[in-house]
DNA sequence: ATAGGCATTCCAGCAGGTGGAAGGTCAAGG
DNA sequence: CCTTGACCTTCCACCTGCTGGAATGCCTAT
């Protein structure tokens, strides 16, 4: 298929494919006539990476995960470990989602109309979990 | 507080913050020896725009998203629908994130070691939910 | 008063795309 | 066969969202 039905495909954009073509991500076949070939597994990992960047893994770490996820031999303790450290940093990413979620979600229920200078909700809203500590980690990106 | 106090209350780099300000995201006071003064409600604002954007809002969306968060006349329909809007959005992160992390665990818990060219997993990997239509959404950023 | 650690501004550069021009390919219709 | 339109190609410039570094100033402590 064409990088066009591999767009549709995978959700990203061509432009997007070609990129990650570029920094070496994904590797097409070509056709006689020079346009990009995807099979089924290409789509799978375009797929991916649209989850995974769409949720906030970096370039970087999105080839990590596809490194993981396409190493034949997966039973190092090391690839092993670091699946599981990603796991661990996506069970975060879950509670903020969650966290954030709910923050809307009382804001459009039970906020409509009141004027109140500081609605509860709004002192609710971030003041519950510690993140300290942005020297030791590499924000996104 | 000033500005390195901010970072760790917020998890959020010093030069990040003061681009938030650049941008007009946020506009914290200044002391007389020309310091940023950060308050309470700074920091609930820096919290919650570390959330965001770790989960993949973009800088816009993320200024949506303040607007309703600071909106005091929060009564009018659109805010409520833009409201009730990200919190689709959210599910469906939400979604995705579950199935990564369900990916991953899978690789690193059921695929320990054999190395079939085509593991279960990696069939199961991406290939159940349809994206389609990139064209009618704004990838991030 | 001087050393350290914080703050300031400004400017340059990187990451991750994105838009547009200039041109080649292909299938359909005249 | 030839054209038209939708697709593909490359290349280069631009945009977003930071991030690092230099030059400088403030502030607290010994």
């Amino acid at each position: 298929m064409n990088i066009g039905e591999a767009a549709i495909q995978s959700g990203l954009p061509p432009k997007t494919i070609r990129y990650y073509e570029e920094i070496s991500l994904i590797s097409p076949l070509r056709g006689a006539n020079g346009y990009r070939t995807y099979g089924d597994k290409d789509i799978h990992l375009l797929r991916f990476l649209q989850r995974a960047r769409s949720l906030g893994f970096s370039i970087e770490e999105c080839r990590l995960l596809l490194s993981l996820y396409e190493d034949k031999h997966r039973a190092s303790a090391d690839v092993k470990s670091l699946a599981l450290a990603k796991v661990e940093e996506i069970d975060l990413k879950l509670v903020e989602l969650q966290s954030l979620r709910h923050t809307l979600q009382a804001l459009a229920e039970n906020c409509h109309g009141d004027d109140k200078p500081d609605c509860p909700i709004i002192d609710d809203l971030a003041g519950k979990h510690k993140h300290a500590d942005h020297t030791a980690r590499k924000h996104r990106q």
